[in-house]
DNA sequence: AGCATCGTGAAGCTAAGCTGAACGAATGAT
DNA sequence: ATCATTCGTTCAGCTTAGCTTCACGATGCT
């Protein structure tokens, strides 16, 4: 097997283009670099270095080898590094979270910030994602944490080897220009909004299909689906600027809106849950992620959590 | 500096659950992996492993290596592996490409399917991706190559870094309902678009810009921007259906658009330009993907090549 | 031509890393 | 309860990987 030791005498070749400059930043004789270096090429069957007047440089052989060499050589130095954390007692290691935009702009991102106060040697990377690839992507290990959101009575199907945990409940608000006559009152009865323009998500998706159902069902009447946009805030936008109204969750909303009303339906509850997906054996730094969204998850909408 | 040998050890008890399978399984005698390990154990500066019965079970610093050490083990087998297909005068390695909608349809798919053919040792991986996005994973090494775009009068700046090279020019087309007046002609005068309603990308994007260059411009008017969707199918879609217009570029329609009608401004030319961004330096398996995409690009607008 | 500097090979030494035997601890059978 | 078995660890001893030193031929600068 490929040893380290060689793989890294390589790349100081590689980087100082001569086997004496390699040798006194290593502190080793010449003599030592080329007899290691003649190993590497025996065990790799091929030429990896090539005299070019009194100098060497890499073969193409030998440029494939010293780029896997210095990602190895990195992944070593990671290696130590969080080994020396968790031997310090503190928790370490690098955590992918994927998240849908909303949870991203008020879970994730306050989860990441006091994490970094509490386990600053966690490395958070995170990247706005849909639910639906992430299955795969936990699973390959590409992703660590995945916040996720399912609508009432549309469950998402969950492979048991994946561990879901609920970080929240949300409701599902009526959005409506300001000057709307129903938005009037505290609650608004859907029934009324049925010539109502409405903005929603893309077909296809769970927002889309929320929103066909609780127009027909609490309003007995098919909407007038004529704005479309998978993103939360330009349906906001659309809201405020078209006179179109939507159905939206208080994770979008955030502490408020301005220039629209926000009112509750009359006729019943209709909510999300945002939930987590991980793998089933979790890594302390991921268990320290986990329970950082959960607690930002709280703080995001304290008044709903049940 | 943590050696590999010594963590193959440290899987293969983990993996095992005892000294003595592990000696068996990698061919020692017992008492050589428990001196291995204590050695380890010491670099570690933390215990690894602890008695439990008469086996072993890993501790939590434990875990943490020898999670580290199967992803670095896993490098030294992709390592080898490529190193043996270069050595074999082949060309091998993983490229990772980034392409927008379009491009990744027309361009990217056709790429890989004749690299599959040319290149069998080369592992190609994709993802739709914006242009916006790609220079810093460019250079963070998380993308090798992408492919992006450029309308006529808005060239995007690109760092020096980065090699750019061009891989086609296209035209882009005036989409229209099959029923609408203007479409008789081949070559329609925009000028008398003016009242038609638009669908084009979001705000911000290069193509709403260029739609509102191209109104202005040619047409000496304002448009109605009434749909919005950054995914050019979804405009071709809202053309056929609302009796909106679109402006949109060949590869969107690719060899013909059923239940529309293209057809080519008549005051005047306005193309895109789609290149593709690498680092300076290639290696032989970006340079054959790059290669596969000038060709794979040729082939989707052939009429058009300049 | 002369000299410094390059990479490489041979000889020799140190220490890393293996084996095998011996030992205490834990488990299961009797 | 007791004995045999199997576990992990330790110690002595040996092999060899990997280092240094020295020597040599090749290359480039002055």
């Amino acid at each position: 097997m490929m040893d380290l030791h060689r793989l890294r005498l390589l790349r100081e070749v590689h980087g100082r283009g001569t086997v004496h400059g390699a040798a006194r930043a290593l502190g080793y004789s010449p003599s030592a670099i080329s007899q290691q270096l003649a190993v590497l090429e025996r065990e790799a069957g091929t030429p990896l270095l090539e005299r070019i007047g009194r100098n060497v440089r890499l073969t193409a052989a030998g440029e494939v080898l010293v780029r896997h060499a210095t990602t190895l050589l990195d992944g070593v130095e990671a290696a130590e590094a969080e080994l020396a954390a968790v031997a310090a007692g503190r928790v370490a290691g690098v955590v992918r979270i994927g998240a849908f935009q909303s949870a991203f702009i008020r879970v994730v991102a306050p989860a990441i910030r006091s994490l970094a106060a509490a386990h600053p040697d966690i490395r958070v990377e995170a990247a706005e994602l849909e639910v639906e690839q992430a299955a795969p992507a936990l699973r390959l290990q590409q992703l660590d944490v995945m916040v996720g959101d399912e609508y009432d009575g549309q469950p998402r199907a969950v492979h048991t080897d994946l561990r879901r945990e609920r970080l929240l409940r949300e409701h599902i608000r009526v959005v409506l220009p300001e000057d709307h006559p129903a938005a009037a009152a505290e609650r608004v009865p859907v029934a009324n909004l049925a010539d109502l323009a409405w903005a929603a998500c893309q077909p296809g998706t769970g927002h889309r299909e929320m929103h066909v159902r609780v127009c027909r069902e609490l309003g007995g009447f098919e909407p007038d689906l004529r704005y479309s946009s998978d993103d939360f805030l330009i349906l906001l936008e659309l809201v405020r600027t078209t006179g179109a109204g939507a159905l939206l969750p208080d994770l979008v909303l955030g502490q408020g809106a301005p220039g629209v009303a926000v009112r509750l339906p009359a006729e019943g509850d209709v909510g999300r849950v945002v939930f987590l997906l991980t793998r089933r054996t979790r890594t302390p730094a991921v268990a320290a992620v986990a329970d950082a969204l959960k607690t930002a998850a709280n703080r995001a909408v304290p008044d709903l959590w049940e």
